[in-house]
DNA sequence: CGAGAGTACTATAAAGTACTCTCGGTGCATTATT
């Protein structure tokens, strides 16, 4: 077989991963895909391979600028192709340069906000663009109008590029989500072919804990924690409390924990993530911003210390556990009341209703609405009908409503929470052994095969003292507060 | 929206009350007026 010969040559693999094949015979036979792959499928191998069969560029649209070199730099290392990155981080000058030879490259990565700029598009339908790839695609559905707009323009830019095919890459799109990207992408669904892969994931272990308080989740971690081994993951919805957390768990148990999010620069983020890498971290306290292009295996556990907005996000971060195979556990941690927060950023990041009809009756300026109102300003600018607005936002707002109950199904649910998960997106229950805490309510670490972490120089709890003493300062006249 | 923190007030001073304020996530892209 031909695409196995260009599998073993290429990337000296005898084998493709479940699901790679029926992709790739699918965009090289020039169909529209949709291809939702666990993580660790090999991804980035489903555009890569088909340089090889496929005259004209493939164009690679992804969200994070700051992993976009990396990948036109793999692939450049691999040998045979050339290939560039258009964003902001690329200088105007080099940027012109780029486009007078970019017929000169196999492969074009770029941001969805970057193609949706005048000249590069116009540039780009100069090219036969073989593919495009639109990587984490479900952001077009979780982004869509309110958080990053210009995904919706991938529509339009689509229809401008014509591309002899689109391949669309994600680790998890329940049915509903996956419904919604390609009706954003403008396909008609029924004629995308999607490859899809089980979600499920057998050797994490699933479990809620629900308590009363906060102060009953931080009881419970600090019994728990230390019999879970490391490395591991804590989510949490607001950087405040990341950073306290990780705090409060370094103090209390001695695991060494940082906290990640969106406050931390460039610099930080590089050398958590290198920290993390080198085990020089037990675990990371993070927002929502974790994630993406962390490539780390060995996760023994994903807790989330506050609700998901959705069992997508769910699914997707709690799948960054035990990528190894090894034993890992995924735990939820509830109060009464959890739901509040991600309800109300749902709420708050659309304009009302009421507050459209005021504006589209010309009794609200813009300007008086902040931030939505650029958000409306932004669709205006791009062609949409004033009279659209209403229903693209009531459209995302009720969606945004029906993930987010859902996911507090997943907390509510008595009977098997994998079966839960597993329905939701669209796939046969199939409870296994172990599975979850409605089968194993008095499940303890180490029946499911995990072992408390290897003891590490522990971080001396007392440092201001030991500092004060090192700079022959008086007790208590160094501290501050 | 609504919880929790912070401030002002009172007027023996201290601590309690009422109030106001702040926050609550993700990342592209930024290029200029008095």
């Amino acid at each position: 077989m031909r695409l196995t010969q260009l599998l073993q040559d290429h990337f000296g693999f005898d084998h493709f991963r479940p699901g790679q094949e029926e992709t790739l015979k699918a965009v090289l036979a020039g169909q529209d895909t949709l291809a939702i792959l666990p993580t660790g499928a090999g991804k980035s191998l489903l555009y890569q391979l088909p340089a090889y069969c496929l005259d004209g560029v493939i164009l690679v649209v992804s969200p994070l600028i700051a992993l976009m070199q990396d990948q036109a730099d793999r692939i450049a290392r691999q040998g045979d192709f050339r290939a560039v990155v258009l964003n902001s981080a690329v200088t105007a000058a080099d940027q012109r340069a780029i486009l007078a030879t970019l017929g000169d490259y196999h492969f074009i990565f770029t941001s969805p906000e970057t193609l949706g700029r005048g000249p590069i598009i116009g540039a780009l339908r100069q090219l036969q663009i073989s593919l495009l790839v639109i990587d984490e695609a479900h952001c077009v559905s979780e982004w869509g109008p309110d958080f990053r707009p210009e995904y919706l323009l991938l529509k339009e830019a689509r229809a401008a590029l014509r591309p002899s095919a689109t391949l669309m890459l994600t680790a998890t799109a329940p049915p509903r989500v996956a419904g919604d990207l390609l009706e954003k992408l403008g396909f008609n669904p029924s004629r995308v072919r999607t490859v899809r892969r089980s979600v499920n994931r057998e050797n994490i272990f699933l479990a809620v804990k629900q308590v009363e308080t906060a102060a009953e989740k931080r009881s419970y971690l600090r019994e728990l924690l230390p019999r879970l081994g490391a490395p591991g993951v804590i989510y949490l919805s607001s950087r405040k409390e990341a950073d306290q957390l990780a705090a409060w768990v370094s103090d209390q148990t001695g695991l060494r924990a940082a906290a990640y999010h969106a406050g931390l620069d460039a610099i930080g983020r590089y050398r958590l993530q290198t920290q993390f890498m080198h085990n020089e971290l037990d675990l990371i306290c993070a927002t929502s911003a974790f994630g993406m292009g962390v490539d780390k295996n060995d996760l023994r556990y994903v807790i989330h210390y506050h609700l998901p907005a959705s069992l997508a996000a769910y699914a997707q971060e709690l799948g960054r556990a035990g990528r190894d195979g090894q034993p890992a556990l995924a735990l939820l941690l509830y109060a009464p009341g959890d739901e509040s927060l991600p309800a109300l950023l749902n709420q708050v990041e659309l304009p009302s209703q009421a507050v459209l009809e005021r504006f589209l009756a010309g009794k609200l300026p813009l300007s008086a609405l902040g931030e939505r109102g650029s958000v409306i300003a932004f669709y205006l600018r791009h062609g949409y009908s004033p009279a659209r607005l209403p229903a693209l936002f009531a459209a995302q707002g009720k969606l945004a409503q029906q993930r987010l109950a859902k996911m507090v199904g997943y907390v509510k649910e008595r009977g098997c929470r994998r079966s839960y998960l597993l329905t939701a997106f669209g796939e046969p229950a199939h409870p296994q052994t172990p599975c979850c805490d409605c089968h194993q309510p008095d499940w303890q670490p180490a029946m499911l095969g995990l072992q408390p972490a290897a003891a590490h120089p522990r971080l001396q709890a007392d440092w201001r003292r030991q500092l004060a003493a090192l700079l022959k300062l008086a007790p208590g006249s160094g501290e501050d507060r």
